[in-house]
RNA sequence: GUGGCUAUGGUGUAAUGGCAGCACGGGAGACUGUGGCUCUCCUAGAGCGGGUUCAAAUCCCGUUAGCCACCCCA
């Protein structure tokens, strides 16, 4: 009864630097790229995925966390890119640009089985640009991906690469694929074989070696892209390779929402066993005009901010406060520094009280603890002679001030 | 969702059916008003529910949670 829900976590203060550090990080570069945060509700219609992630998708089969209530089918948001086009339509920006870059950052839910870097609730961070068919947005958004992974001090992934053609080479590859897996589909592992009907795509990045080889062995190649979508991938292998980032080209790489199209890509971890993928994106070219007419193409990412944590390999303690910790003898004393907290805060300096009614010696250490970087000491001594003692955590002196010049005199410190 | 492994003070661990021990942490104290180092003492434990047994942390069943692989995906 007073557990946690399973495959959720409490972020604990010990652990939230980090997160605001990932957090803050991210914003900075995300403005930097000249992307926009946009926030849309954690709870959506149940139709809205229903429709647009693929019917056959695992997250719309079982993965969605349902509320019902009344009349309404709701569902806790499984990702982040429908609800921010959803957005985006409905609150007509479609009509008052012809293009928006937006990014959000929050929690995500799916049924899943919990594991290492598989959450139930689990948090994104992801940037959505729409409106462009430009190859260079798809270069952006890989060179954002991989200079947010810089700022989050993250290293040794690996940047996966492939196109899917657009939503007819998409058509012939699947069913190039079936036909020629159609002899063979005894020898497929029973999850391909439901996969050959599901979603004939994700036969390809099978982990069952006798999959493996028969899907080596149709010696896959990108012939089934059309010219179009062959130049525009071809101009986004060229400029990554143009400013640097190295990827690697992996024509097996596939995604398991129906709504991608050309351009895909997962960044890889090795720190992160079997949940492999720190995040992954691509375009989808379709699934604006889907929703709402027109021709609106787009290309999106998202990193799993747990995912991300797991892979840095520096623990985040916040630097030391430069805190005053105030330290009463006696009630007299308390109602004295009740005062002091506040004139110390009021004049934007970072303080903190024992209440603990402790010895001096424990509220010492507690002084300590806190890392606070000096002391005050107010006694019976002190109140009579109007003074306060100050003392320098670091070296350990120690001056009497009197009370009225203490915060000039913490301010010049 | 499938298969498997694990579960001991706040944390990390030890004890193979027979007195639950250690370390860290937390508290008090070692010149009655001074922290960090050291020392002393104290503190606190078997996830939950059943069963087997004279006796269960230990064996069995169930359950919950975490982890591993699959699945899925960020």
């Amino acid at each position: 009864m007073f557990t946690r829900v399973r495959g959720t976590q409490d972020i604990l203060p010990q652990d939230s630097f980090s997160w605001q550090e990932v957090e803050e990080g991210a914003r900075r570069i995300f403005s930097l790229y000249g992307y926009q945060e946009i926030r849309t509700p954690i709870l959506e219609k149940a139709s809205l995925f229903n429709h647009s992630l693929g019917e056959t998708t695992e997250i719309v089969q079982k993965q969605m966390f349902e509320i019902k209530h009344s009349k309404d089918h709701l569902v806790l948001r499984p990702e982040g890119t429908v609800p921010v086009v959803r957005a985006f339509l409905e609150n007509n920006l479609n009509k008052t640009k012809d293009a928006g870059k937006f990014y959000y950052i929050g929690p995500m839910f799916r049924a899943e089985r919990p594991q290492k870097g598989r959450l139930r609730q689990f948090h994104h961070i992801g940037a959505e640009a729409i409106g462009s068919i430009s190859p260079y947005l798809d270069i952006e958004i890989i060179s954002l991906s991989d200079r947010l992974l810089k700022e989050f001090g993250v290293k040794d992934y690996e940047i996966v690469l492939n196109s899917l053609g657009c939503s007819k080479d998409k058509a012939g590859f699947a069913e190039e694929l079936r036909s020629r897996l159609k002899g063979r589909l005894a020898k497929l592992c029973p999850d391909c074989q439901k996969r050959y009907k599901r979603n004939v795509f994700r036969i390809l990045d099978c982990k069952n070696a006798a999959c493996k080889k028969i899907i080596s062995s149709l010696s896959l190649t990108c012939d089934y892209l059309c010219s179009e979508c062959r130049s525009h991938f071809e101009s986004v292998t060229r400029g990554l390779e143009s400013i640097g980032i190295s990827c690697q080209l992996l024509p097996s790489l596939v995604r398991g929402l129906d709504y991608y199209t050309r351009t895909v890509f997962e960044i890889r971890h090795n720190r992160l066993g079997s949940q492999d993928a720190l995040g992954a994106g691509g375009r989808y070219d379709n699934l604006v005009s889907r929703f709402a007419g027109g021709d609106t193409p787009a290309i999106g990412f998202a990193f799993g901010v747990e995912r991300l944590l797991l892979a840095r390999d520096h623990h985040c303690v916040p630097c030391a406060r430069c805190l005053i910790y105030v330290i009463p003898l006696g009630q007299k004393a308390e109602e004295k520094c009740i005062q002091l907290l506040h004139s110390l805060r009021s004049n934007q300096i970072a303080a903190d009280m024992d209440y603990s009614g402790r010895s001096l010696k424990a509220k010492m250490r507690q002084a300590n603890e806190a890392n606070a970087g000096f002391c005050v000491i107010i006694g019976e001594n002190e109140l009579a002679k109007g003074v306060v003692t100050l003392k320098n955590m670091a070296c350990g002196e120690q001056e009497e001030v009197k009370q009225e010049e203490l915060i000039e005199k913490i301010k010049n410190l």
